[in-house]
DNA sequence: ACTAAAATGTAATTAGACTACAAAAAATGC
DNA sequence: GCATTTTTTGTAGTCTAATTACATTTTAGT
């Protein structure tokens, strides 16, 4: 008992993930003990969570079932499994993805929509070699002004990323609707780069406004999906696909992946102004925190 | 990237979140709990493998001393302990998230923005089981109208949290301005829902309005540091404890956790309505669908 | 020194994890 | 096909961990 103990340690550092390893081993399980495991590969999140007796019951079988399928994983017992999911869950990449549905329970369905959002992220980390950081940064750099576009609940990403961009030292400005976008688009200039946020990058206006804005010389770097009609439009695209719509459940997080990769574009650019952006952020920063400081 | 190729600072990060947390709060406990705190930080790896009785014994303090430590330290039970320390453990071995640095390169920047916004989810996946999910949404599920507050960047949250809420049909409003959040309290009814977001929440005005919104009987639901004075005036706490804030790179990745805790508590409060709230998400889904489809 | 409050421990309760063994079910040999 | 062995599964019970209720001690204030 003790030596297992401090053997059960070693494991959990070097731990290649738990849950491939029953995928792995799934067809090597008797028929319980296989319920057991699908249920645990569906359910992560509860499993998790959930006691010996839960998962008994979740699947149909009988508790000593559930530590025989522990052992057959290699685990001393219930409390050991735990343990390694745990420590599996800590890698992002073993989230699957999975659609909340009209029946689950609230707690699931928080539980999913939280890890759909990780998987979402990580799939960005996957995409981010391809995208054009430098390159818009180059533009930016030199900009005399930023315009964020967005419609809708793009919107609301623009003006987050309006508010971020704004803390470097950079004139920042949004245009939120298609009048705006229009009228801005109508006076662009050659130094002024424009961010357009749009799923589909289909809407009329928009990608009439930005055609514009381009003739007129200025950089346009669309977080849209690469086939679109904006996408053709701009001088830059990451590469942001709309989610495949299938769910009325589905959470918005694609729109974290925007957020995301525009948190990582004005770190970037912040880095690439050196010195004085720098010194901005921290004028921001404790422009805030002296105010709070002073009245607890 | 390749996160193995840039292991260059393997500064010792053993410092997790959890580890900190407790550190943090070591001088508010009293001796015995702090004995156990104490062995814990010095003993992390142990406290991992160990049940109750063997942490009483170690530290020679009663059982139920210990489990009033787990709950000093916001957890549920020692099991709810053991589970977060589990998790605090995986963190410096894999997805390590090294600050920013001005040297750094575009390409590492970004990459390290969007692994630590990863983290920051992960993060709150382990912290989901202790969230009042369940309670928000039987409030908000007869509220008469639900009220977004949010103060500078929290208000982007805000803002977003009510586009999102709205599509269910409920009457949805925000208050961004300590002008708007002192007048919509002082005429607050015990049948509306505020919903508000501040990391430190310590921000005066915004605490007097609240307090006075639920002196009128309204539910408060608070996303922000449960040790905060808002989080005293509030019904429902969801802890959303502020980053450590050392970093002028720091990206904003606090605020993905809340938005995305925003989106699970939407989807839960769509289940819960039922059939007609998942009716308008359709609605509004064709909506944009429609509108776009025709004009490509 | 006396009271109220907080901190801690004792003992009992409950729930969780696990074992031993027996009943089914499947596989094997004749 | 039937008997026999082997494997799989469940039942019932044990033991331990986690938690609660309550009693005792300690601490701080008057």
């Amino acid at each position: 008992m003790q030596e297992n103990k401090k053997r059960k340690n070693k494991e959990l550092q070097g731990g290649n993930s738990l849950v491939k390893r029953i995928e792995r081993q799934l067809d090597q399980l008797s028929r319980s003990e296989k319920r057991v495991a699908e249920w645990i590969i569906e359910n992560v999140a509860g499993a998790v969570d959930a006691s010996i007796s839960e998962v008994a019951e979740a699947t149909q079988v009988s508790e000593p079932t559930v530590i025989r399928f522990c052992r057959s994983m290699g685990m001393t017992g219930f409390r050991d499994l735990r343990t390694h999911l745990i420590a599996a869950m800590q890698r992002p990449d073993n989230y699957l993805h999975n659609d909340v549905a009209s029946h689950d329970d609230t707690d699931d369905a928080v539980v999913k929509v939280v890890e759909s959002s990780i998987r979402a992220l990580v799939d960005l980390r996957t995409l981010l070699s391809g995208m054009p950081f430098q390159a818009a940064i180059d533009k930016m750099v030199n900009a005399r002004q930023l315009i964020f576009v967005g419609l809708g609940a793009s919107g609301y990403v623009a003006r987050d990323a309006c508010h971020k961009f704004f803390r470097l030292g950079i004139p920042c400005s949004t245009a939120l609707d298609s009048q705006t976008i229009l009228q801005q688009s109508a006076i662009a200039r050659s130094d002024e780069v424009y961010v357009v946020i749009s799923h589909m990058g289909q809407w009329a206006e928009m990608v009439d406004g930005m055609r514009c804005a381009r003739d007129r010389g200025a950089t346009i770097i669309a977080l849209t999906d690469p086939v679109s009609s904006l996408a053709k439009v701009a001088t830059r695209v990451f590469d942001c696909h709309p989610p495949e719509d299938t769910n009325v459940f589905t959470p918005m997080s694609s729109r974290l992946a925007q957020l995301t990769l525009l948190d990582g574009l004005q770190i970037g650019l912040a880095l690439e102004l050196g010195a004085q952006a720098e010194e901005n952020l921290r004028l921001t920063k404790r422009a805030l925190f002296s105010k709070w400081s002073q009245d607890p």
